[in-house]
DNA sequence: TTCATATATAAGCATATGCTTATATACTAT
DNA sequence: ATAGTATATAAGCATATGCTTATATATGAA
C-alpha cells in the first residue's frame, strides 16, 4: 500500500511569482505570432510596421497582440519619430529567456512564416 | 534612413519542429492547473485521484487537462490495477524542459494550491 | 493647414477554451 | 453477478481569444 503524504512549508521572505502569473505570461507565448514575435526579438528591435510586413494579419490585430506582450511586461516600445520600435524586457522572467533561448533564429522564423525578404524603411 | 533586408535560406535536412507546434505545445503551459501538474510532474509520477485531490475542479475536468496533454506526447500513462498514473513525456522538447527547470518544486506549488498536506492511497 | 504615413483603439463576430453535470467504461472485491 | 471505486467521454454553457473593419490619434512633410 502506498500513502502520498507531503507536508508543505514554504519560507515566508521568498519572492515566489504566483503560478497564475506565470501561467498568463507562458499563454502570451502559446500563439504562433507572438511566439515569432518574441523568436524576433531575440535578435534586435523591430518595428510594428515591419512586425505588419512579415505577418499575414491586419495592422490592428498586430498592435493588439504587442499591446498584450506590453501589458505583461514582456516587450517595451520606444518610440522614434513616427516609428514604435518593440524590444524585449523579460530580465525578469527566466521561463520566458528560457523559452526564447530554445528557438530557431530569425532567418528560420522568417522562413516558416514563409518571408524570404522583408525590405521596409524607417528613417 | 535605414533598411532592414534580410535574406533567407535554411538548410533542407534540417529537422525543424514548427513553430506553430511549438506554440501549441507552449499553449498548455499557459494555464495555471496544467503548469501546476507538469510543475509537480517534474518530481514523480502522479495518480489522476490525486490531482483530483489537489486541484479544486471537477474529476472530468482533470481528465481533460491530462488528456490535452497526452494528445501532444507531454505526459505518458501508465495504468496499473485501477489507478492511472501520469508522467513527463518531454525528452524531446527542449523548450517545455526549460520552462519546468524554472518552477518551483512540488512544495511550493502545493502550497500555492493552499494544500498543506495530500493523504491519497493508491494500492 | 492639409495630406500622408504609422500606430492604436473600438466594436463586432466566429471559434476556442475550461468548466460543469450526466453518463459510460474499466477494474476490484464480495 | 453485483456493488464500489477510478477514470474517461459526451453534451452544454459562459467566457476568452484572435481576427476583421471602421475610426481615432500621432507624427512628419508639403
Amino acid at each position: 500500500m502506498l500513502i502520498y503524504e507531503v507536508e508543505v512549508e514554504v519560507e515566508g521572505g521568498e519572492v515566489v511569482e504566483e503560478l497564475s502569473n506565470i501561467a498568463d505570461n507562458l499563454k502570451l507565448l502559446g500563439d504562433k505570432t507572438r511566439l515569432a514575435m518574441l523568436s524576433l526579438l531575440k535578435e534586435r528591435e523591430w518595428c510594428v510596421c515591419e512586425f505588419v510586413e512579415i505577418f499575414d494579419i491586419s495592422q490592428p490585430a498586430i498592435s493588439q497582440h504587442l499591446k498584450k506582450l506590453k501589458a505583461q511586461g514582456i516587450v517595451k516600445e520606444n518610440k522614434r519619430g513616427q516609428w514604435v520600435f518593440y524590444s524585449l524586457h523579460i530580465e525578469d522572467k527566466a521561463y520566458i529567456q528560457a523559452v526564447l533561448d530554445q528557438m530557431p533564429d530569425s532567418k528560420t522564423i522568417l522562413s516558416q512564416l514563409n518571408k524570404t525578404q522583408i525590405n521596409v524603411v524607417c528613417e
